[in-house]
RNA sequence: GGGCGUAUAGCUCAGUGGUAGAGCACUGUAUUGACAUUGCAGGGGUCGGGAGUUCAACUCUCUCUACGCCCACCA
């Protein structure tokens, strides 16, 4: 028997020390070779990153999971590691270079990427330690980065093997171009802004001879982009456009550059729109690229004006004049760039069209340009305007790998859950683009793909391959590109168990059981990994992916750095306990919404392990120690027959609750038990037995039933609030001798919810805790002190009432104080009186109430309840109910109205007795 | 432009075809043995507006309003 807990209960104090206990000990994934595999894997956080209030929630749901898996037997296995984050971990090593007056450049790729891995080494382990803070039950032995040997053997294979099938292949297209992390970007990777900005309308002469039907011998077009006029390569108009007919075919000269380009039909210009006439740069415009390639240009003949960086003007074939050679495309930290040049160029040749607004004051202002919002397309990594570029890059057949996995949602086989996203998904996957997968970046995985001096490819896990099949002596070049990091991560749920090797792990936990992660991934990595699954497994990676939300601040705006309004989940566990913080987003964890943070409930969970804590304390005063069984123990007093039912029903509750992802259905569930139930009745009800003189046989009972149960709490809270539990574990089963040294909660067993239980038993509780209500409400209305004790008297006693004040007076008088009830008439005098089922208990009160206020308080009940009645009369009264309704439903009135004008009744006669 | 979601007690949110619940907040009250990080009692909602289906709608359908999110090439 070790110390007894301390008065006050400090989450700090236990919640490290159980941690190391776990991991030490090999508890998070215990041997368990016959069991049911359970398996999920976590979403790999990016090794520079830090636990943000996101992770929070999505580890606690994960590990509320596991927990209640391994609990229930399972060999449960949660796969735990890190991601390489390409961009983003290049960006952090970059910005130390920096700061030393620095830069990358200043290496060679392989010391750079050298000095990245001990950066990895040495401040890779943030997020992993955190996670340990917030009490996840990873298996840490078998911690995983994408960027180990195994699994770049597994991306490297993959990458192969879909460009033998084709499902991979190199081309020129536009890419999003980030400019500042000077690398191609997925679409996925592109947010779009409103910014405000431009809209300028320019006259583009039109060649010699040459005129519009109007007589005007220019042509009118507007663009957001001045600055890519100078690698315009026509002017479309639609096809159907009067205004344009006669001069299709035809050419207008560029300004500036004095280039001519063709007009063109195509049906992508608007006739509505502005003068009806688009300029088309097909070398910086996804749209145009289109149109060029409809009027029969070669991706390879369109013009790029821009230099190797994709931001600053530079041309080889004299497409660029001079002035403009090294100026960024637009206005860049103060500095005017090619935009703001050819605006000034074509003002100065009176081609811009002035736009003419007017003040508030109604003055006419000229202004070069028409203000307008445009969306921008910005880098998600780099912050800049993406520049549309022309570049080779390797693309992913995604709509070829899309199919199956669209399939599987649509027949089942894969489950999104809630629903609601499925829409979402299809929209997504429906209408998918090739994913360009080459990143211009030294940190990554390197495509293993070789050119000879001729620019062919030759794609092999290995040089020594390639080289074979290029042919011996031709001088081969790696493609230096790295691949996206998405490309990578689509593989962790069968890399990370060791594939491409068939081992045991891959036999045994994949496909994984649940995928859990944020709606923000769904396409970056969950679709990506039911494509990979699908295409290097065969099948779906898991059955059931569960989205959750965002956690938003408390005032619901989305939480950002720069708004400063980011909630740190460290200084959350620091001041209430990880506990606490963990119970918060499962309670608020509804599914398809997001949860705004309130730290006051936080607190209020804070409160709730205290309460715990408290109870485990009583238990221990008095005797109460750890069940020696796993099943419910026999027991023949009424408060304890009650509670075992309490806890059987709160067990399939929970049970229920799990089975459907409800996370705060079950958090829910087990709070209101422990509280309401088992702390605000059964301990009370249990007090008088380990009164002085009461007798042993029942104490003994109690104690062993009371342990049992509160047991049955520790192991279904555990999952939620694994740190408290097993303190608490602990030191009840050093209370009661028996060391759980051996037998932590965390590897307990799940409490089966089958016992029987004697409805008489807890039917009699249940009258105990209405007639408590009762008294303690009446009192609290005539303004009589609450620790008043009272006599009562039961003239008539239903069956209940007779063997309930038999067997459980203590706790009746306890709880309701009141004297001994005396089965006879009371005598005459003011008296309240009191129901509890069909007994109407007669409390004499002489100069302790006035009989008006008793008569009050009486009447309300009675309005009440023949309200009711009344209410319920009315319906089972109209012929339609009582024939087209369900015949359940119909009994339920039926029987609701016996007992609410019963009730009426008898507080009619209570009334009466008044006078 | 398309798609989706949300509107329920002062606040944050559950909820079911049979006239509503939780936590916090609020009001009153209790304090010598588990717990004031507490106990007990209580007040508070025409379930966003309108229409429809139904014996019955907060719950289903339509529509309107407000807010939010995602996708999309309006130059």
């Amino acid at each position: 028997m070790t110390d007894t807990l301390p008065t006050t209960f400090d989450p700090a104090d236990i919640e490290a020390r159980w941690y190391s206990h776990w991991e030490e000990n090999g508890l998070f994934r215990p041997e368990r070779p016959n069991a049911e595999p359970y398996t999920i894997v976590n979403p790999p956080p990016n090794v520079t990153g830090s636990l943000h209030i996101g992770h929070a929630l999505d580890n606690t749901l994960q590990d509320i999971v596991i927990r209640y898996e391994r609990l229930r037997g399972k060999d449960a296995l949660w796969v735990v590691g890190t991601d390489h984050a390409g961009i983003a971990t290049q960006m952090v090593v970059e910005r130390q270079l920096e700061e030393r007056q620095d830069k990358r450049t200043n290496y060679s790729r392989d010391d750079f990427v050298e000095k990245v891995w001990e950066w990895k080494e040495e401040s890779g382990g943030t997020i992993t330690r955190q996670l340990r803070r917030l009490g996840c039950s990873m298996d840490w032995s078998r911690e995983q980065f994408t960027m180990d040997e195994h699994f770049t053997d597994a991306v490297l294979k993959t990458f192969v093997d879909l460009y033998n099938d084709g499902l991979i292949y190199r081309d020129k297209r536009l890419v999003n171009w980030d400019p500042k992390l000077k690398t191609a970007i997925s679409d996925l990777e592109v947010e779009t802004q409103d910014i405000k900005g431009s809209f300028w309308h320019f006259k583009y002469p039109l060649e010699d001879g040459v005129t519009l039907a109007d007589g005007r011998d220019y042509i009118e077009v507007a663009t957001t982009r001045p600055e890519t006029m100078l690698a315009d390569m026509a002017v479309a108009v639609h096809p159907s456009d009067e205004r344009y007919a006669s001069v299709v075919g035809k050419h207008v000269v560029l300004p500036i550059t004095g280039r001519k380009v063709p007009i063109v039909e195509d049906e992508h210009a608007d006739p509505e729109l502005g003068s009806g006439a688009v300029k088309i740069t097909p070398g910086h415009d996804f749209n145009d690229f289109e149109v060029g390639k409809r009027a029969g240009m070669l991706a390879g003949d369109m013009l790029n004006m821009l230099d190797g960086e994709g931001n600053v003007c530079q041309t080889s074939d004299a497409l660029v004049p001079d002035e403009f050679i090294g100026l960024h495309r637009f206005k860049r930290d103060k500095i005017d760039g090619a935009r703001e040049l050819v605006i000034e160029r074509l003002k100065e040749a009176e081609l811009l069209i002035p736009h003419i607004t007017k003040t508030k004051k109604g003055e006419e202002l000229e202004l070069d340009a028409e203000p307008r919002t445009i969306a921008t397309p910005f880098g998600d990594r780099g912050g800049v305007v993406i520049e549309p570029w022309l570049t080779d890059q390797w693309y992913v057949d995604a709509e070829k790998l899309a199919a199956k996995p669209i399939e599987q949602v649509k027949s089942g086989e894969i489950e999104i859950i809630p629903e609601t996203w499925e829409k979402t998904f299809f929209n997504w996957m429906e209408n998918i683009q090739p994913w360009c997968v080459s990143r211009q970046l030294w940190w990554g995985h390197r495509i293993p793909a070789w050119f000879d001096e001729n620019g062919e490819v030759f794609v092999a896990l290995t040089e020594e391959e390639a080289q074979a099949k290029a042919g011996a002596g031709v001088a081969l070049t790696q493609d230096p590109d790295v691949l996206d990091t998405w490309f990578s991560s689509a593989l962790w749920p069968f890399a990370t168990l060791g594939w491409p090797n068939d081992t045991d792990l891959v036999q045994k936990h994949f496909p994984n059981n649940l995928l859990v992660s944020g709606f923000d991934i769904l396409f970056f990595w969950d679709a990506r990994m039911m494509m990979m699954g699908q295409y290097n497994m065969g099948r779906a990676p898991w059955p059931k992916l569960y989205l959750h939300g965002l956690v938003r601040a408390a005032d619901g705006a989305k939480m950002s750095k720069s708004k400063g309004n980011v909630v740190d989940p460290l200084g959350l566990i620091d001041e209430y306990g990880a506990d606490a913080l963990r119970f918060f987003m499962a309670a608020m964890e509804s599914q398809g919404r997001d949860i705004k943070m309130d730290d006051e409930r936080v607190k209020g969970y804070r409160n709730f392990a205290t309460k715990l804590w408290n109870a485990t304390r009583f238990c221990q005063s008095n005797g109460i120690g750890a069940s020696s069984t796993l099943a419910a123990p026999t027991a023949k007093l009424a408060a304890n027959q009650w509670i075992i039912g309490e806890v059987q029903q709160t067990v399939e509750e929970l049970d229920k609750a799990m089975a459907d992802l409800r996370f705060d259905a079950a958090a829910n569930t087990v709070y209101q038990f422990t509280w309401s139930r088992f702390c605000d009745w059964y301990l009370e009800l249990i007090k008088p037995v380990f009164a002085e003189g009461a007798s042993e046989t029942a104490a003994t009972e109690t104690r062993e039933v009371a342990g049992w149960a509160l047991d049955q709490i520790l192991v279904m809270l555990h999952p939620f609030m694994p740190f408290i539990t097993e303190e608490l574990w602990h030191a009840q089963g050093d209370l009661a001798g028996t060391s759980r040294a051996e037998y932590p909660i965390i590897t307990a067993k799940w409490p089966d919810p089958r016992a029987s239980v004697a409805k008489p038993a807890t039917d009699a509780i249940d009258w105990v805790i209405e007639l408590t209500s009762n008294v303690r409400s009446a009192k609290n209305e005539l303004g009589i002190p609450p620790g008043t004790k009272l006599a009562a008297f039961l003239p008539s006693a239903s069956a209940i009432a007779a063997s309930t004040i038999e067997r459980s007076s203590a706790a009746i008088e306890r709880l309701a104080r009141l004297t001994p009830v005396t089965l006879s008439e009371a005598p005459d005098g003011p008296a309240m009186q009191i129901t509890a089922g069909e007994d109407v208990f007669i409390i004499p009160l002489e100069g302790i109430i006035d009989i008006a206020e008793e008569k009050a308080r009486l009447t309300k009940a009675l309005e009440a309840a023949s309200k009711e009645a009344k209410s319920l009369e009315g319906r089972l009264g109209n012929a339609n109910f009582v024939e087209r309704a369900k015949p359940e439903a119909v009994e339920k009135a039926k029987a609701d109205f016996a007992h609410h004008s019963a009730e009426a009744e008898r507080l009619k006669a209570a009334l009466e007795r008044l006078g």
